[in-house]
DNA sequence: ACGGAGATGTCATGAATATTTCATGTTTCC
DNA sequence: GGAAACATGAAATATTCATGACATCTCCGT
C-alpha cells in the first residue's frame, strides 16, 4: 500500500512514453492524492479511454506513433469525451507549436521539467474548471468551501495558512473522529517526511488560534495520549483521572 | 512509567538476508509488541505464506535469489495474498528504482538505516489502512466508540483517562470475562514493564468512580483472589464455597 | 539578485494532567 | 479473631500538552 496521502483530488491519466518520467509522473501524482494510471502511448491511451474516464489527461506532447496533438484531436471527436479536460506537457523548444495547437480546443500545456507543485497547481486549475462544484462542507458552526479554499465560522471569514486548512478539510471531513499525531503527519504531510512528531500540536494551536479569534468555544478536541478531533463541546472531554 | 508496547499489533512476516539485521528487527519488533516471524530469502517466504497469513510483510529489497520486487510480484498473483500489504526496506541508493518498481500503487518503502520508531510507525499505518472501520462496542448500558475516544454510558458520556480507557476497551471486548492483575499489566502496560501488582487496582478504581459518577451499579466485579471482569450484575457473584 | 511577507518546523518552558506508590481502612473468609 | 485480599485517599513522580519565540525557507514583486 502506498499514501493515499490527501483525501483524492482526481483521476488522472498519464501518457507519456519516457519510462521515467512516466513513472515519476505517476508516483509524484498519487503521491498528491490522484488516482493515476499510465499508459505509454496514443493507442493505449484510447483502449483505456473506451472503458474508462478519467477526470482529466496528461499528454505528453512529442511521443512515438499519435503525437499528443493528434491524440487530443481524436478524444475531441469522440461524443462522450469531448469534455476530458487535457494538459500537455512539452519540452521547451515546442513551445511555439504548442501554443499554435492549442488554438483549436485544447486546454493547457506545461513546459518540462516542470516542480511537481506546478503540474499540482495546473491540475487543480483544471479539475476546478470542469468538475461539477465541490460541495460545501459544514460541521457545527464552521463551513468549509473547497471551491474558494474559504473556510468561515459564523459566517464570519477565516483567515487559515495552507497546513491548517488541510488540517480543517481532513477534520472536518471526519468530525468527532479522533486523529493520533502520526496520522496526521502521515496524511498531511506524506509518509516519506520526517517532521518532529510535536510539530503537529504547533499548527493544532495555529488553527484553535484562527477558529477562536473571537474568544468563542474550542472546536478542537484534546485527547491526552491519542491525538486530536474536530468536536462541538458536546461530548465532554476525557476528563482528569487522578483524586 | 511510558504505555510502551501496546500488546499485539499484528503479525509481521521478515523476509532479510543478512542476519545481523534480522535478527534486530525481529527483535525490536517484538519488543513493540508485534508477532514476528523471520524468514533469510524469498523461496522461505513463498513457503512460509503457504501456511500463514501475517498483517503485514516487510521485505529487503536487494536479496539473493529472489529480489524482494520479484517476491512480491509473485505475492501479488496468488490468490489468497493479493491484499497482503508489503513494506520494502531499501537502501537509500536504490531509491529510484524502487519508487520504478511500485508500479501499482500497492506497496510501500522505507529506506535504511531507519529508526525504530519510524518503522513502526509506517508498520501501524499500513495496518491501520488494511484494517476495517472499527465497530462500536456495547456491553450493557456501555458503549464504546473507538472511533471517537468516547465511552457512553445510558448515553451519558464518560471521561476516562487514557489507562482507564484502555482498561474498559480490553473489558468490554471480552465481556465477563475475569482478567487476573498480572495479565492486564501484560495488556495494558505491555511485557516488559515493571509496575507494582497493586496499581491495577488503582486504575480499576478510577475507572470504577468515572463509571458509577451518578450513584449507578457497579459494572465492575472483584473476583477475589482471581482478578476483575466487566459484569452487569445479572451473574450471581462468586458463590459461596459451602455449596 | 534582493528583500519582505507569509509559512513552517523546532525548541525551551511552564502548566495541566496521569501514573505510580504508599499508608491505612475495610471486607472476606476460615 | 485474625490473616489475606481488596478499596481508598493522598503524595510524589512522570508524562503530555500549550504556548511563545525564533531560525529557516519559499514565494513574489521589484
Amino acid at each position: 500500500m502506498k499514501p493515499p496521502a490527501s483525501p483524492q483530488k482526481g483521476s488522472v491519466l498519464v501518457v507519456e512514453d519516457e519510462p521515467t518520467l512516466r513513472v515519476l509522473l505517476e508516483h509524484s501524482l498519487r503521491q498528491r492524492g490522484y488516482q493515476v494510471s499510465t499508459v505509454m502511448d496514443g493507442e493505449q491511451a484510447l483502449a483505456f479511454l473506451e472503458t474508462e474516464r478519467p477526470d482529466v489527461a496528461l499528454l505528453d506532447w512529442m511521443m512515438p506513433g499519435l503525437s499528443g496533438l493528434e491524440l487530443c484531436r481524436i478524444i475531441r471527436q469522440k461524443p462522450g469525451l469531448k469534455d476530458l479536460p487535457v494538459l500537455f506537457l512539452t519540452a521547451r523548444t515546442d513551445e511555439q507549436d504548442v501554443i499554435a495547437g492549442l488554438d483549436n480546443g485544447a486546454d493547457d500545456y506545461l513546459t518540462k521539467p516542470c516542480s511537481t507543485d506546478r503540474l499540482d497547481a495546473r491540475l487543480r486549475a483544471l479539475l476546478r474548471r470542469t468538475r461539477p462544484v465541490q460541495d460545501i462542507v459544514t460541521f457545527g458552526p464552521l463551513t468549509l468551501e473547497p471551491e474558494n479554499h474559504q473556510v468561515k465560522r459564523a459566517g464570519r471569514p477565516i483567515a487559515l495558512g495552507p497546513t491548517e486548512y488541510r488540517l480543517l478539510e481532513l477534520f472536518i471531513h471526519h468530525p468527532r473522529k479522533v486523529f493520533s499525531r502520526e496520522t496526521l503527519l502521515e496524511r498531511l504531510w506524506g509518509p516519506n517526511v520526517h517532521v518532529e512528531i510535536r510539530t503537529v500540536d504547533v499548527h493544532i494551536r495555529r488553527l484553535r488560534k484562527a477558529l477562536n479569534e473571537t474568544g468563542e468555544a474550542d472546536l478542537i478536541r484534546t485527547v491526552r495520549a491519542a491525538g486530536y478531533a474536530l468536536d462541538d463541546g458536546t461530548i465532554s472531554q476525557h476528563g482528569p483521572s487522578s483524586g
